[in-house]
DNA sequence: ACATCTACCTAAATCCTTTAGGCAAAAGTG
DNA sequence: CACTTTTGCCTAAAGGATTTAGGTAGATGT
């Protein structure tokens, strides 16, 4: 009997596909078994179990985001970076859907601590130096940038603005201005 | 047999909190019958199916949070106002985090529509009026507001900031007096 | 007092999760 | 190349959750 050549890289990156197209809680270790056809039993020796799969594609997620991140702020700064950092969550959030749920996923900290997490807020961080920002507002600045990134595109995601004006392309440019301007005039304490 | 008195409502309610025990994606039918002390099948004359009973949980939790944020808003404007709608959202996660995330689980357009969520949106546009702030500049404005609550409270709820300083209370403050700032000055296009 | 409705029941099918133990293909070793 | 070990997949089986169909007894209204 063939086998299927599975391993765990190969069933995380299933995974990750099943969710985008089915939603990221959907996504059951009996679903890819059978897209495998592949006994259930057999995913096991891949993967620990349920929340184990979930957290492998919750990891991959963060990487591959990071990854995109790096790609989109590399020789850009100022807005320009802030701009280009900002698509980069929210088109990976409309390409992929369910890996950007997952990215969300909740990690114990010593798995969040070594995940791909920390690299992103690295990114963010540094697009900051661009503008003159000093501890502590650089931190809170970071914070309130991933609250924004995070939860606009998850709102938008949510079909929220759907059948309102203006589209919603529009508000995210015009959010980014205001938050590139937030930034260059961040008020004193 | 002495019968439960169970009916729509409590069964919600009690999955409400439920969801704030175990986390909202672990509320089951399953598990609230074994609270009620009652057969499974028995709260699916309540409940049409799990999903169902989500979505339920999902009105209610909108419903409770428009309600207190009405309560908040009312007599207070500009910055007062922007704060206790903020602080809204935030206390709202921190007492209740499975209804938090519950408040925020994809409806169907026309259940979205009759939820309290619209509300919501009226009210955070309604404490725009102590900004000066035209159209399409306002819409722009309730959802970056909307997106800033819900992912800010999202990242802190899933501990991203929880060992690292300075403390998130102080990001929350600085955030918002940096959101105020920005609605008062914000960038012509 | 009687009919009806409501709240709960038993029973049963289906599906997902997980573990235990086995066999055969692939990979490393002399 | 024969031989052992590892790896990849299997069958089997138990435990839960979901959901439907159809039944009975307590509560309610006339």
């Amino acid at each position: 009997m063939a086998r299927a050549g599975l391993n765990t890289r190969r069933v995380t990156e299933a995974g990750a596909a099943l969710a985008d197209e089915v939603g990221f809680d959907r996504v059951t270790v009996s679903e890819l078994a059978r897209r495998f056809d592949v006994r259930v039993a057999s995913l096991y020796s891949h993967v620990r179990n349920s929340e184990d799969l979930k957290v492998r594609i919750a990891l991959f997620a963060l990487e591959e985001l990071a990854d995109r991140a790096a790609d989109a702020i590399a020789g850009r700064s100022g807005k320009e970076a802030l701009v280009a950092l900002a698509d980069v969550h929210r088109d990976y959030a409309r390409a992929h859907p369910g890996r950007h749920t997952a990215a969300r996923y909740r990690l114990d900290p010593e798995t969040a601590a070594r995940s791909a997490g920390p690299r992103i807020s690295q990114m963010t961080r540094a697009i900051l130096r661009g503008y003159e920002l000093e501890e502590p507002d650089r931190t809170h600045a970071v914070r309130l940038l991933g609250g924004v990134f995070h939860g606009y595109v998850d709102l938008e995601m949510s079909g929220g603005f759907d059948h309102s004006s203006p589209d919603s392309d529009q508000t995210w440019v015009r959010s980014l201005d205001a938050l590139d301007s937030l930034l260059r005039h961040w008020p004193a304490p």
